[in-house]
DNA sequence: GGCCAGGACACCA
DNA sequence: TGGTGTCATGGC
């Protein structure tokens, strides 16, 4: 495996694209619904399952709490896997209101380790989820890895295809200052590169980060 | 009309 | 452990 400078891929990508300025949400709760809906989803269609519950006057941890699950369910129906993610909110909030009395500020001030382990026992909520609730939420420096990280890595020989969720995240902690702000941008680029590069196998022609891909057909 | 989005989990061998 | 199925909308 060769290692990959993150340093330098970050600066790269930075470059390319500028800052992307997330999270797109008015503050923590909102970032911890949307990090739920928008899971194996576009962002657009979560978005319009946020504005829904917006507009229901629902985007409250206790008003979300007392509304009934059928109602949630039809409300974030853009959000795909509606039922499933219904209930995924409504674990969340069961979590909030037995563990921390509702008070997410509170929540949100565990130590990382401990917050994290919190999250990771909310059904619904895996690894990808719970990083993107502690960095974008809590602000607090947990690197955030999803499809497009692990496409990426492997594509630059840095991972091995089959590579684990933790592994991957444990580069990233490893070569990168525990920086929130940091953490934050670098997942954000890596996914509007995502989107707009390296799709399908052989691709990277006028790719941004072409001068350090390996692939053949790297336009270098 | 098919494919795929900023995953998680159950089930199987 | 690793592979696979399930969930089930909306835009291109």
């Amino acid at each position: 495996m060769e290692r990959t400078d993150l340093i330098g891929l970050y600066h790269r990508l930075l470059a390319a694209y500028g800052p992307q300025g997330w999270w797109p949400a008015d503050g923590p709760f909102e970032v911890i619904v949307g990090a739920i809906l928008t899971q194996a989803t576009a962002w657009e269609n979560a978005a319009r399952a946020i504005d829904n519950l917006r507009r229901a006057g629902l985007l409250d941890p206790k008003r979300l709490m007392n509304a009934p699950l059928d109602r949630i369910a039809s409300l974030i129906r853009p959000a795909l896997y509606y039922n499933q993610k219904a209930k995924k909110l409504k674990a969340f909030l069961e979590f909030l209101a037995e563990r921390y009395g509702g008070d997410l500020d509170r929540l949100l001030d565990e130590p990382l380790s401990d917050l994290r382990d919190g999250l990771l026992s909310i059904p619904g909520v895996g690894p990808e989820t719970a990083d993107s609730i502690i960095l974008y939420a809590a602000g607090k420096p947990s690197f955030v890895v999803d499809s497009y990280t692990k496409r990426l890595l492997s594509r630059l020989g840095s991972i091995e295809p089959r590579a684990g969720y933790e592994e991957i995240r444990g580069l990233f902690l490893a070569a990168l200052p525990p920086d929130p702000d940091l953490y934050g941008e670098y997942h954000a680029l890596i996914v509007r590169h995502g989107k707009e590069h390296c799709r399908s196998a052989p691709l990277c022609a006028d790719c941004p980060i072409a001068s350090i891909c390996p692939h053949p057909k790297a336009g270098r």
